[in-house]
DNA sequence: TTAAACAGGATAAAATCAGTCTTAATTAAA
DNA sequence: TTTAATTAAGACTGATTTTATCCTGTTTAA
């Protein structure tokens, strides 16, 4: 039912590249920021590059970015990216995935359960965590 | 993300009480029926009882039977007797957990969709599921 | 008293998680 | 054109969790 570490980690980093947002960042800088380590850094950025959540540059001067801007990224989005499609049974993905499929009386349920799931963890994009988090920091 | 597939067998196991409301059923014809591993089988039901979702009677002609109405038992409830409380990211269940509580902009955001979640998962109840399976068994 | 049932703890194999390490590939700048 | 800085990708590893099994003890109907 949880996110892994390596979500967890992946939202702190895009939560650093929105403060970040013209510029171009590199993994140590993020790494050491957001106290996440190094070298599993590096793979998670992978995988939101692969997304399409960042964007990455290489060689001298390289690193990355976001992007888009933080209203166009979710939770979901972030979720997806680093553990794949969401939902709570792999049956309400794939039929065939449920081998007691066809009078599994849950099977429906899984199913909307994870549309719902992905509605509301796509409610929060990184704009309106950002200011969720100046009024905490404003209220101190 | 996923529910375990302990939960899924004690989901399997309370529809199967279900239809069995008024009677004592052993551990071996629900572990035969459902085709969960029987000695695993005991240990989950062992935790519905915990949960007051089930009782269980020791002795010859001992065995298990729903410990209230159908309608009354929802899948947050079984999901929950099984995993514990249901969170997406632990640090919704205690601010202590979340060493970087005071000032994470995401914080919030996960209590929230922790009640979300926990609404979606209590709206489907056994009786429900039950017609559901039905309906789904009428139509072939 | 006995046999049939569940209770609970110890143990173990398999899978997944959370990383590390090494060897490319790329690129700005000397 | 060389070099140093940077990411890309895959192999590998240790720790933790999942998915069980087994054994001993307790309860209870007959």
């Amino acid at each position: 039912m949880e996110i892994t570490r390596e979500t967890d980690y992946a939202i702190r980093c895009v939560l650093y590249l929105c403060e970040k947002r013209e510029e171009i960042t590199m993994i140590d800088e993020i790494a050491r920021e957001m106290e996440v380590p190094r070298s599993f850094l590096a793979k998670i950025l992978q995988k939101l590059a692969r997304a399409s959540l960042v964007k990455s540059f290489r060689g001298v001067k390289g690193g990355f970015q976001l992007a888009r801007p933080p209203a166009r990224i979710s939770l979901l989005d972030v979720v997806e990216a680093i553990e794949g499609e969401v939902a709570m049974n792999l049956c309400a993905l794939d039929q065939a995935l449920c081998g007691r499929s066809k009078y599994c009386p849950v099977h429906p349920a899984w199913v909307d359960i994870r549309k719902d799931f992905r509605k509301v963890l796509g409610k929060y994009n990184f704009e309106k965590l950002k200011k969720t988090g100046e009024r905490q920091k404003a209220k101190g």
